[in-house]
DNA sequence: GTAGACCCTGTACTTAGGTACCGAGTCAAG
DNA sequence: CTTGACTCGGTACCTAAGTACAGGGTCTAC
């Protein structure tokens, strides 16, 4: 099992080391095993776990709530029971921010077409084909 | 045509005094015309723009992006094909936050029977239960 | 006509999420 | 066995998006 320096979990999942540090200290990396040197050696999966927070960040999920996400488990501290309200929790917001996304996507499209058919535009076109989707 | 103060507008959309006057700063709600005092007259409609400002923000768009979002209009200044241009990426853009959102929304609606079902448990069953999705 | 709530501008502070820099130790290729 | 790239921890700095005064004017209900 092949492990990563710390420049080259940065370089593979396209962030800065500073960055990786910055995650470690917040909880979001496990601490990884050190060389003699004091070297991180972080496993590769660890690349796919920055590649989740990133896109995670870009749904505006805080570092906190993603912390909250890679930490869904059932141990000797969490019941069934909690895993799964926590569950539930995190669908319901999820599926909130689909909602609105789609509201946004078809607001979109409406604006794509009616762009070049041009009837009457009003303030805020985006706004008003907004609405003009079950708000 | 009813007009709002800051104070009620502030109020009726959830945000606050500051904020309502930072956005319009920084371009994202239209200088309202004021009263002889110089008190701002909003109106009404500003209270679904600063709605939809928070909730486009929860989605992880910037203030600069959504006020690129709302500003997709054909005027003097930009001609159809530009908008349109413009309407197309921001379309990739939300394509791609959906896919995401769904893959998450995957993943957890498995956490949520597996965590009953109580299957082998790896280092971090949310990540191993999205990458069950198709990557 | 005045007290309390509200609004004005301007400037300063805060929080989240990084980024940069420092001086010192480590690694690997020639 | 040295040199250039990398890593260490620690502290300081930065940007985006607010949030909080301060000092002064305005509104409205009594």
């Amino acid at each position: 099992m092949t492990t990563l320096t710390i420049g080259q979990l940065a370089r593979e999942a396209g962030v800065n080391v500073q960055t990786v540090r910055y995650y470690e200290r917040r909880g979001l990396l496990a601490e990884p095993p050190r060389r003699e040197s004091g070297y991180r050696e972080f496993p590769e999966s660890d690349v796919a776990r920055l590649g989740f927070i990133r896109r995670a960040q870009a749904l505006g999920f805080t570092l906190a709530e993603i912390g909250e996400l890679l930490s869904l488990r059932v141990d000797p501290q969490t019941t069934s029971a909690d895993v799964h309200a926590r569950v539930e929790a995190k669908l319901k917001d999820v599926g909130e921010k689909m909602a609105e996304l789609k509201r946004i996507r078809s607001a979109l499209k409406e604006l794509a077409t009616s762009c070049k058919s041009h009837g009457p535009v009003g303030e805020c076109p985006f706004l008003d084909a907004l609405d003009a989707q079950g708000n």
